[in-house]
Formats: C-alpha cells, sequence, structure tokens
DNA sequence: TCTGGGGTCCTAGGACCC
DNA sequence: TCTGGGGTCCTAGGACCC
C-alpha cells in the first residue's frame, strides 16, 4: 500500500488570508467560540510566542502590540473551503478519505507505479495552492500512521518544503528515531506518560517494541498503532463515512446564566440545531440527553454538572418531540443558586427511516405530516439564516456567545461577496 | 471580567439469561 | 459439608482525534 496524507497548514488562518492577501506576512490566530482561546495559528502567530489553546485574554494585548491579527472562527467560510480543497484532491488520486476539515488521506496505489512519489506531493501541493489559495504539506507511507508521521517531518523541518516520502524504510527509522513518541497519531498524553516510564520516548523505541507486550499492557489499539509503525497496513482507507451514531450540539454562553428560562431557552436553540442536523443524516432518534455545567475555572464558585437522559417511545426527528424531551430534562438538570457556563444537547440511538419497533399505543399516521413540516422549515432555513425558528429558542438570546472580530463569509452569502475595486 | 466544540473506539464490570 | 459455567447486552469511563 502506498498512502499519502494532504494536510493544510494553519488551516482556520490560512482561509482568512485567502481573502486577504495583504495579511501574508502578519501573524494571525483564530479563536474558538466566544473568543475564548487560541484555536489555529499562522507560523508568523508561532514564531512570536503565542501557542495553541491560549486564552485570548490573556494574550490580547501583547499579540496587538506585535502586529497580529485576531479572527472569530467562521466556520461557514472553512467549511466551504475544505469543500474546495477536498474536490481538488479527488482529482489527483483514485481514492481518497476526508478525514477532517482539514485532512485527506489518498491511496496512491497505481499512482506509485508510474510517478516519482516526491514530485506527485509537489505536484498535489501546487494544483491546490492555484486551485484553492490554501498551502498544503504532503506526508507519503505504507501505511496511514506512517503518512501522518510523514506529515509531521513535512511540518517540522522546512528543508522538505512540506513534503516528505517515507516509503523507504531506512527514512521511516531515521525520522521515526528523531520523532518524540506523543506525535504519533493515537498516542496522546495519558499512553505518552505509560509510556515513558516503560522507557520509551521515540517513535522508533515504540516501533521497535513486541505488539504482543503491548497488547498486554494497552489495548488493541496501540497494538495496531505499533503494527502500522512496522510497515504492516492495520487501518484501512474508508471513503464512505459511516452515518453517525450521535449528534451534540453544546455552547460555552457568552455570560453566566443562572435562571432555568435561559437555560430552557438555550438548550431549546441547542435542540432544534441537533435535530435540523439529525435529519440531515436522514436518521431518527430515540435517546435524547441534555447536560449543563459550572465555570470549573472560577474557584470561588460552587460547582455542579449534571446529564440525563430519556428514551422516546418511539424513534424521531420532529423538532417539536425533541423539544418537549429536552423541556423535561433541561428543568431536572437546572439547579438552583449556581452560574452555568455551558450547556448541550445531545441525541442518540439512531435508527433508519422505517426501520424501528413501532409504538403500539401510538398512531403511525403523524409521521407523514410530520416529515412535510420538518421538510418545509428544513427548506426555508436552507437559505440562510434560521428564519423559522420555535418560540422556545428564545429571539433576543441574551446568553449566546460573543464574536467580535468575524471575517465575512465570503463565499456563502452574497451580501459578504468580495468587492475588487 | 474573559479558558471551544464535536466526535469515535475500546474495555471492564454488572445485569441478566439459560 | 456442599453453592456452575458460559454467553450477551448495556453502560460508564477512559483514551484518542481534529
Amino acid at each position: 500500500m502506498t498512502y499519502a496524507l494532504v494536510d493544510c497548514n494553519s488551516f482556520y488562518a490560512s482561509c482568512e488570508r485567502v481573502f486577504r492577501p495583504d495579511l501574508k506576512d502578519t501573524p494571525i490566530v483564530v479563536l474558538s467560540n466566544n473568543d475564548g482561546c487560541v484555536v489555529a495559528l499562522s507560523k508568523e502567530a508561532k514564531n512570536i510566542g503565542i501557542k495553541m489553546c491560549e486564552p485570548w485574554f490573556k494574550i490580547k494585548n501583547s499579540f496587538a502590540n506585535k502586529g497580529g491579527v485576531a479572527f472569530s472562527s467562521n466556520y461557514e467560510l472553512y467549511a466551504d473551503i475544505s469543500a474546495r480543497v477536498m474536490q481538488t484532491l479527488e482529482h489527483l488520486a483514485p481514492r481518497i478519505e476526508i478525514y477532517s476539515i482539514d485532512e485527506a488521506f489518498l491511496d496512491l496505489s497505481g499512482v506509485d507505479f508510474c510517478t516519482d512519489l516526491d514530485q506527485f506531493g509537489h505536484e498535489c501541493q501546487e494544483k491546490v495552492k492555484r486551485w484553492t489559495g490554501m498551502p498544503v504539506r504532503v506526508g507519503i507511507g505504507p501505511t496511514k500512521t506512517l503518512a501522518k508521521a510523514a506529515s509531521y517531518g513535512a511540518k517540522k523541518y522546512t528543508a522538505t518544503q512540506g513534503v516528505v516520502d517515507l516509503s523507504k524504510q531506512e527514512r521511516q527509522r531515521k525520522l521515526m528515531s528523531i520523532m518524540p513518541v506523543e506525535e504519533i497519531w493515537g498516542v496522546g498524553s495519558r499512553l505518552k506518560a505509560h509510556l515513558n516510564r516503560m522507557g520509551i520516548t521515540t517513535a522508533l523505541d515504540l516501533a521497535d517494541t513486541d505488539t504482543k507486550l503491548i497488547r498486554r499492557r494497552f489495548s488493541i489499539v496501540l497494538e495496531r498503532t505499533v503494527m502500522e509503525l512496522k510497515g504492516y497496513p492495520c487501518i484501512g482507507l474508508e471513503e464512505h463515512p459511516s452515518t453517525k451514531k450521535e449528534i451534540v450540539v453544546s455552547r460555552t454562553f457568552g455570560k453566566k446564566v443562572t435562571t432555568l428560562e435561559s437555560i430552557n431557552e438555550a438548550v431549546s436553540d441547542y435542540a432544534a440545531r441537533a435535530s435540523e442536523k439529525l435529519r440531515r443524516e436522514k436518521q431518527y432518534c430515540k435517546v435524547v440527553s441534555v447536560f449543563a455545567r459550572t465555570n470549573p475555572f472560577r474557584l470561588q464558585d460552587q460547582q455542579y454538572s449534571n446529564i440525563l437522559s430519556c428514551k422516546l417511545s418511539s424513534p424521531t426527528n420532529d423538532t417539536r418531540d425533541i423539544l418537549h424531551a429536552t423541556k423535561m430534562l433541561s428543568r431536572r438538570v437546572y439547579k438552583k443558586g449556581y452560574n452555568f457556563i455551558k450547556a448541550g444537547v445531545m441525541l442518540s440511538d439512531f435508527y433508519d427511516k422505517d426501520v424501528y419497533q413501532s409504538d403500539f399505543f401510538i398512531p403511525n399516521s403523524r409521521r407523514p405530516k410530520s416529515e412535510r413540516l420538518m421538510k418545509t422549515i428544513d427548506k426555508i432555513n436552507a437559505t440562510g439564516e434560521s428564519k423559522i425558528t420555535f418560540a422556545a429558542q428564545g429571539i433576543k438570546k441574551p446568553w449566546s456567545m460573543q464574536r467580535h472580530f468575524q471575517s465575512p463569509k465570503y463565499t456563502t452569502n452574497w451580501n459578504d461577496l468580495l468587492v475588487v475595486k
């Protein structure tokens, strides 16, 4: 097998730059919802010492002084540019797996016979840049885990110019010997600590560990990772995304919330969004959950966190049914006297249309009407902002998040179209 | 003053069944 | 005095990913 991982460089920050070429050498950060913390940063921002996940309020003054520019997240823009990048990649390989908003695996079987892989990587970079404006790096290897490692090398060492080919074993070993074990795909902080205690600190140490020992001490997941590092593919390409198993909509509030009314309103709003997502997946859910919690960073506050679920009598994707459930749950999750900072709705236990045991006591005749109503609402709302909402979702939404530095939706809203003078 | 959001998979243990 | 064995399903919690 030969896989390539194509990974966008500082994806969100680069998206902002596509429409702002004037920011070519400027440090850029993109902030999480509520302008809470840094979720993406350009190379220039990294160079002036900004770190991923840093709270915005701690750095905003010094960042501005150094000439940096911050953006609130603009997911409409990022999703659209992502789709363009993925479409471009589909021209380059027969099979691709869209792994995340900014990454895709390419199956290079066949391609590797006729082209020099390093050259292929550079052509790939050039094409994506020309067609979408997005800078990418390319990591190539015989397994997905090694392709990921190659991508790490391409990011870390500028001499590679963003392309690393790990087809040859000696190149794999050379890179792994200088690669910390926690940089491996599938090794997080907990596993790092455990492995370090066993004297395994580099990727190469892990690659040379006996798989049976790993299976015994850890799980089949890490065993697969080790096999992949040794060059045996265990993780295949998944071209067709499997249907979701759960849908979560949750947000940190723009300011603290104390009343049941506000919690109810926010939870209803999330429930309506979650129902929309569920219908987009063409699924019906049977389990609805609601959670809420206080702010763990406010040490002076009494802390509280709770999640409650309920099972519906038959699967649904009708917003009204889901609102009914979440309303009941949020009343029980809410507790007086606490400062809430976040709440959320989770939908799970999904069924396909018509593939479920219907409830004997509830007539199915309601179904067609419900389908038509939801379809109509979705159709109207699809044109942009939510034009039809349920009263429970609230009007003013004082609890909703803050986004002070959002860029225009250049590609998804006519009013935001870029004007060239 | 101010710290994100949305997912997946695996495992262990308990409930329950025959 | 003596108290089985094997299986499935569900759930909570832990780990990881971007």
